[in-house]
DNA sequence: CCGATTCTAGATTAAACAGTCCAATAAGGA
DNA sequence: TCCTTATTGGACTGTTTAATCTAGAATCGG
C-alpha cells in the first residue's frame, strides 16, 4: 500500500462550514474556501467532490452537530420547561465570536427557500430531529403540569422552533447575549 | 428639452426586489435582474448606478415599505395587544406565494451580518422604525393594565421582533398560515 | 529502497460575471 | 422640423469563477 489517506477531514469541513455560514453559498469563492480550509485544490475535488457537494456535507453536518448539542443542552434532568429555558440560555450565551458568524442552516434556508431539493430535505431531517426532542419535553412537561393545559405541545414545539431561528437572526445582527436570553425568557414565559 | 424620464422606476425596483428576495445579492446576476426589471442593461446603470448601488436601494424600499405595512395593521383601534396580535395575524396570512419568497431584509442579515456597514445601516434603520412602533403599543398596553405589570416594555419589544424575524425564516421554509398563527398566538400569550 | 498513493502548486480552460461602449430608434419640447 | 434626451440591443472588455490537468514532492508499506 501507500501513504494514509486524508488528513483532516473535520478540520477542513469545519472550515468550509465557518465561510458558508459567513458569506453564503454563493458568496463562498472556492480559493476562499481552500485558503480557509488549508488544504490544496485537488486534494479538496478529490475529498468532498465539488463545491456543491462540499456544500451539502457541510450543511449536513452543521445542522446535525449545532442541533445535537442544542438536544444535550436540554438534558439537564430539571423539570421539562427550565431543560429548554436552560438550553436556549446557552444557546443565547455563546461567544460572540461563535455567534457573528451566523447559523449556516437558517442561511440554507434564507438563500435557497424551497427550491434546492438536496438542502430542503437537510433542512427538513434536521428540524424533525429538533422538534422530536422538543415536543418530548413538552409533552413530559404537561404531563407533570409544568406546561399550562390550554397549550398544544404541538403548536408549543413550533413555536419554539421558530423563536430559534429568531434568535439566530438577532444574533447575526449583532444582538448581545443578555438581549438573546430575555427573548429565551420571554417566549419560554408564554408556555408556563 | 426632450424624452420624458423613466417610465417605471417603482415596477423595476419591485422586480429586484422580487430577485434579490429569492436568490440573495451573490446569486442574482445582472440578466437575471434585467429579465426580471424588464429594461435595458443600459437603462439599469443610467438609473440605478451598479448591481450593488442597486441593491441598496431595493433594499431600503423593502425594509421602509414592509415595516409600514406591519405598522399600518398595528392601528386597528383594539387593544393594544389585540392591535399586536392582528398584525402578527395579518402577516401570518399572506399569500404562500409571496411569503415563500422570504424577506429580503432577513436574507440581508444573514448574507452580510454586520461586515457590511450601508446594509448595516439600513437595517439599524429598519429596526429602530419597527421597535419604536412596538414599544409605542405594549408601553400603552401596560398603562392600560393589559400586559403583565412584570413585564419589561423593551425586552418585550426584542422579542417581538425575534419572533417576527423567526416567522420569516419558518415561512421560507415552506410553514403555512396557520403554522404562522400559531406562533403569532404564542408570542402574543407570552405578554399577556 | 521501491512502488503506490496522497498531497501541493501552478498552469489552463471555458463559462459566467459586472460593467462599458456604440449605433440605432423612439419620443418629447421648441 | 430639429434638437435633446431616453431607451434599446448587442458587441465588447477584463475579471472572476468553478473545475480540470500536469508535474513534482512527500509519505507510507513491503
Amino acid at each position: 500500500m501507500a501513504r494514509h489517506k486524508e488528513f483532516d477531514k473535520d478540520n477542513a469541513l469545519d472550515a468550509a462550514i465557518s465561510v458558508f455560514s459567513q458569506h453564503g453559498y454563493e458568496g463562498s469563492s472556492t480559493d476562499t474556501l481552500l485558503a480557509a480550509m488549508k488544504i490544496s485544490r485537488q486534494s479538496m475535488y478529490d475529498t468532498f467532490g465539488d463545491k456543491r457537494s462540499l456544500y451539502l456535507q457541510a450543511l449536513k453536518r452543521y445542522n446535525t452537530d449545532s442541533i445535537l448539542r442544542i438536544i444535550a443542552d436540554m438534558q439537564s434532568g430539571a423539570q421539562p420547561l427550565d431543560a429548554l429555558e436552560a438550553a436556549l440560555f446557552a444557546f443565547a450565551s455563546r461567544p460572540a465570536s461563535e455567534a457573528s458568524k451566523g447559523c449556516l442552516g437558517v442561511s440554507a434556508i434564507c438563500e435557497f427557500g424551497r427550491t434546492d431539493a438536496d438542502v430542503a430535505t437537510l433542512t427538513d431531517s434536521a428540524s424533525a430531529m429538533l422538534a422530536k426532542a422538543i415536543f418530548t419535553l413538552l409533552k413530559d412537561g404537561q404531563r407533570k403540569g409544568q406546561l399550562s393545559a390550554e397549550i398544544d405541545p404541538e403548536a408549543a414545539t413550533q413555536f419554539l422552533g421558530a423563536t430559534l431561528s429568531g434568535m439566530k437572526v438577532s444574533a447575526r445582527n449583532g444582538a448581545s447575549p443578555e438581549t438573546l436570553r430575555t427573548i429565551a425568557s420571554l417566549a419560554i414565559r408564554s408556555l408556563r
